[in-house]
DNA sequence: CTGTTAGCGCCTTCAC
DNA sequence: GTGAAGGCGCTAACAG
């Protein structure tokens, strides 16, 4: 069994409530009794426990972190910052995945809620009652919600500007007279996905094109669909020169059939989050690079002030923005 | 503020005690009071506050994952299936990461040892003090290691019988005809390494063939790592026929040199944790497929049976086997 | 079966 | 500056 402050105060002949004020600080307490105290806490390997501090003062110092999955490099490298920023301020991450069955959100949700003080959350499929379930929870302990949107909820939002980093590529495409642009989305339902999509019609639109529905596929993100649709897409259209994909497994999926078909030297690709295939294939790819790292940092920070109870311009909705690399990869073929 | 037990049993018109038996489940409860008891919980939105239930208990529920970092394919495909596995066991993970601090490694786990019923525990580099932590901690609470040793101690552990997929690898590389097979090698001072590169030498040894040091090269597991020493590998050993790397990010920086020297296509290259990389890049690479489910599994089960008292077998040293694909492009070309 | 009670380890007044 | 005492919300005897 570990040592309590009752075994410190007695071992240090002081009674229970100055030692407390020796860990708090806010009380001032004697050199000499200071020195007792260490020696005790050196002598039974003392360590305050924060389970009890937490049920007297009602916080965890964590914060919950709920993601649909770990497969996506765009999601592990955005907790794996916060993870570091948190750590720095003295806080934990406590991460549930909802492992892509979206109806858990929910009691994931209500799990975190009575073990933290704060929980970051990476939406996926929003469901109505998932919304009351969210505003709900957020009158208790603070909610941002990152990289997508919780629609019909006044929350904290840290989004990146897909539209704009999406357009850009499109454009580009089209400037370099691509006209044939297989688009590989994501779900309908999904917020972000939308955006996505919306771009790129934009993109056609400003241009003055017309636009080719059937280039359009809607996926789930998995390597697996990235396969299925590009070989549709490949098939419905042979005379396609560029691929736009919004996932990285989907992206891997679409350079295998890609490959495999022979495509590979004459389809453009374009694909997000893909900055590990830097290099490493040819001909060189075209990706969207997120701000993985401010995306962590502007999350936290917030979180961390709504806890500290600054309600400051909520419900708040930073926009960050992605950069478009190898730009110069993407003329026609 | 919440909701607690006494309000529940204030307003069912009970006491907290019989709240608190129909909630364990350890003493029956009559029908009828149950009736009530649900109606007040759902009135009040009544949730059990488990902070004070481990105060009380002294179980988390909890487990604490402490890992080197998560740029690593390999540390979040085990963690990403050990959260759903102790999910489901009604379990969560806390995740801690030193972020490639290794001296960080004791602070870390001192933090997890107040707040988690056992701690899974991937080692970076030891180091005597931190072997005391480690039996210190595993006094406490358990302790399984995995993929790494931590030498000296005591523990659990679950392994990857690197050496094997290793040893393989290399000679079926020099019974194509290879020679010069570069090895890039992650540090020094970590077990897991020393055993892999023990698995190449003796490889060598064990084919009757000479070897030549210059080959090895040790490394941090990190892309730049790989770029520098693959480079340096080629300056030294333009006749190099195959290269052998024990890291993902070291892979990618490996297959980034060969392909703007134009070594791509004479040098074979075998690659851990490589499997994104299977049908995208060419020629086709080889890699270790190593357990990353099975590893989680185990060491969940091990952990729960620790902390369910049964320490049967212990210390035990499991070892899993890693599976090595497409040895068919190895052929020297 | 139900209610009462004594803590779990700490924090926080409040006297002294 | 220090100590005593009452709780934070729950569990686990125990008495009835």
């Amino acid at each position: 069994m570990a040592a309590t402050m009752k075994d410190v105060a007695a071992l240090a002949g002081l009674s229970i409530g100055t030692v407390s004020n020796y860990f708090s600080g806010k009380v001032a307490v004697s050199e000499e009794k200071s020195r007792r105290i260490e020696k005790a806490i050196e002598q039974l390997h003392y360590q305050l426990n924060p389970v009890a501090r937490t049920l007297k003062t009602n916080q965890h110092h964590m914060i919950g972190v709920l993601i649909p999955d770990f497969q996506n490099v765009y999601v592990v490298r955005v907790i794996s910052y916060m993870e570091e920023l948190l750590q720095s301020r003295g806080y934990s991450m406590l991460v549930v995945s909802c492992h892509h069955r979206d109806e858990q959100q929910e009691e994931r949700l209500r799990y975190l809620l009575a073990r933290v003080d704060g929980i970051l959350y990476m939406p996926a499929r929003i469901t109505p009652s998932l919304q009351r379930c969210v505003e709900t929870i957020r009158q208790t302990v603070p909610v941002v919600a990152f990289n997508e949107v919780v629609e019909g909820v006044e929350c904290d939002h840290v989004l990146v500007d897909s539209a704009a980093a999406v357009e850009k590529a499109i454009t580009t495409l089209i400037e370099k007279g691509h006209r044939k642009i297989g688009m590989l989305a994501g779900p309908r339902e999904v917020y972000t996905s939308r955006q996505r999509l919306a771009a790129y019609r934009n993109a056609f639109r400003e241009s003055g094109l017309a636009l080719d529905e059937s280039l359009v596929m809607f996926g789930d993100y998995s390597r697996r669909t990235g396969v299925r649709q590009c070989r549709e897409l490949l098939e419905a259209h042979p005379d396609m020169t560029a691929l736009f994909s919004v996932g990285y497994r989907m992206t891997l999926g679409a350079l295998d059939v890609l490959g495999t078909t022979g495509a590979k030297d004459r389809v453009c690709v374009v694909g997000y989050d893909a900055s590990d295939l830097e290099g490493i294939i040819s001909p060189k790819i075209s990706y969207v690079y997120q701000p993985y790292e401010e995306m962590a940092r502007v999350a936290v920070e917030l979180m961390l002030r709504r806890i500290a109870k600054d309600m400051d311009g909520f419900p708040e909705a930073v926009e960050l923005t992605a950069r478009i690399c190898n730009l110069d990869a993407l003329a026609l073929r």
